[in-house]
DNA sequence: TATGAATGAGTCTTCATTCAT
DNA sequence: AATGAATGAAGACTCATTCAT
């Protein structure tokens, strides 16, 4: 049973992305709290969704830190790219299917900053000639997120086992 | 030619793309009639949605058919592939939106049999030597369309202008 | 049963004088009508009070338009003043009840309007001499909005007979 | 010396004849007491609207009581009663407002007390020839309080310096 | 004793759906 | 056949009230 904030976040996190329109009732039946504390918590379901994905981003913002793209060989980092956002696909996934309604901008800055860095490394590699020069960074970039949400949704859908998700 | 159950289905499609909780009101006006006549043609929401998505897919097996897939070149049919189902991204968009709502079998069998497709032509080009062969060509299609769905949201936020849309 | 808006407005308005908390519910059921209904003819609770205190304040100013303040015997003005607004004592009550919640400027403009006339009439009686003077004309102007307030939930409260309401 | 109880009360009082819906939470903080407080020292909102309203007949009470209205000359009798009740106007305006939802009898007949007790003043006022005897006393006791509660809510609005309520 | 945390009950509001015209 | 009007069901939100600390 989830009992402060973070925890509940998370729970609802968990819900959303399976059920982008479950109801607060259901969310809190899954946070093990009733509607009325989960409305105390957080006010309305506006602040609700978009504390859920502040939270998601952070998390995604902490997996690219820890990759340390801008250090080393760009084919090394690339790999410690996939292995660190991978487990948090799941976030990657709900962001980009709430991501339309994101009405605020905090959102969408760092999710765009995020997209700046990964395109840096992608640039990194095509200039440092380990990756081939075809398409312009930021697309590979774009198609990355698309990979990774289409990898969180497989996930969601039993279609891939959390385990084996790790690419090679 | 579109009879009168068609053109609504596809003004339909384009407002659910765009907004999956789209009401039956906003539907309605967007197609010029009224509320009840909505409900005359489609029995209930549920009915609507699954048309809806029955008719992406068949949009998108058309141009699965058009792209002749199993003939030529492996190279030159992944081309053609690309070009004949860029124009129809929204739809893919929209079926891996919904994706996980439709409970209805013959949506994903349709959705799998396209799948299966893709994937035999990824293995085509990866017997004949043309395609790397690191990943399962399951996995590559899987990829396939969620770059197609990435770019079908690009178009959607006007990200991505459409007439560009068709990668070189 | 009430079938259309004004009627609606009238049923919503002896409710709500009576019991200025009153539910949505309470009024839908007191017209004949669904909750939903009540809310397709008044989008939200605070149109329905808001257009109820305007129907209320209509009422009160044809009531002393009718009464024609301004011409004739000051002390037939007032007589006349009280003939046609102690019948509409009721609206009187409400509007002074719920006086302190209404934001919207259109409602006190048209009060204070209200209040200016009869201030008019008192001066002018005072002028002529017919009237005492003791007291500015402005001041009793709101004295006698009181009163008539105070006959309103007299008759709501079953204190004093409608028909007997017309003091001599 | 006002106890914890009656300083609660009197802060009670003052929020709920300005505003007869306010919720509890408003009231306690207010009170600069936690909700949960509140309900320790009153036993639900209806005990609490309740003992503020038998408080404010207290002190309407006492204000009557400080005039002696039975002594003397008629017409300083009730100079003096304008004069005590004033400074208490706004419990007159509370109770007229909330007066409808008491159910006790305990405060009804309290009212009914006062409004004998300053009907028998207006009664002398006649029977010895100082006030005018076309109207029954009784009515005039009544809109006596009317008034009041009409200068108690000027005052609230801001419409009327407390210093100059005291009419002449 | 006083309080932050939690909740059941009730209100407002919206939506998919039906019906009379 | 098409529509404006009406509604039951369901969701978001608030509030008075209780309880563990």
């Amino acid at each position: 049973m989830a009992t402060d904030r973070d925890s509940v976040l998370l729970t609802a996190l968990g819900v959303l992305s399976r059920q982008p329109t479950a109801a607060m009732d259901e969310i809190a039946r899954a946070a093990g709290i009733s509607r009325a504390t989960l409305h105390r918590l957080f006010p309305g379901r506006d602040a609700l969704v978009h504390e859920a994905g502040a939270l998601a981003m952070r998390r995604m913002s902490a997996a690219l830190d820890s990759a340390a793209l801008d250090q080393g060989d760009p084919v090394a980092a690339v790999r410690r790219l996939a292995e660190a956002v991978i487990p948090e696909a799941n976030f990657a996934a709900f962001l980009t299917g709430e991501g339309r309604l994101f009405e605020d901008d905090t959102i969408n800055d760092a999710w765009e900053a995020m997209d700046a860095r990964v395109a840096a490394l992608f640039l990194r590699g095509q200039n440092s000639g380990a990756f081939r020069v075809e398409l312009p960074a930021a697309w590979l970039s774009e198609a990355f997120f698309d990979l990774l949400a289409g990898v969180g949704w497989a996930v969601q859908e039993g279609r891939l086992a959390p385990a084996t998700a790790t690419t090679r």
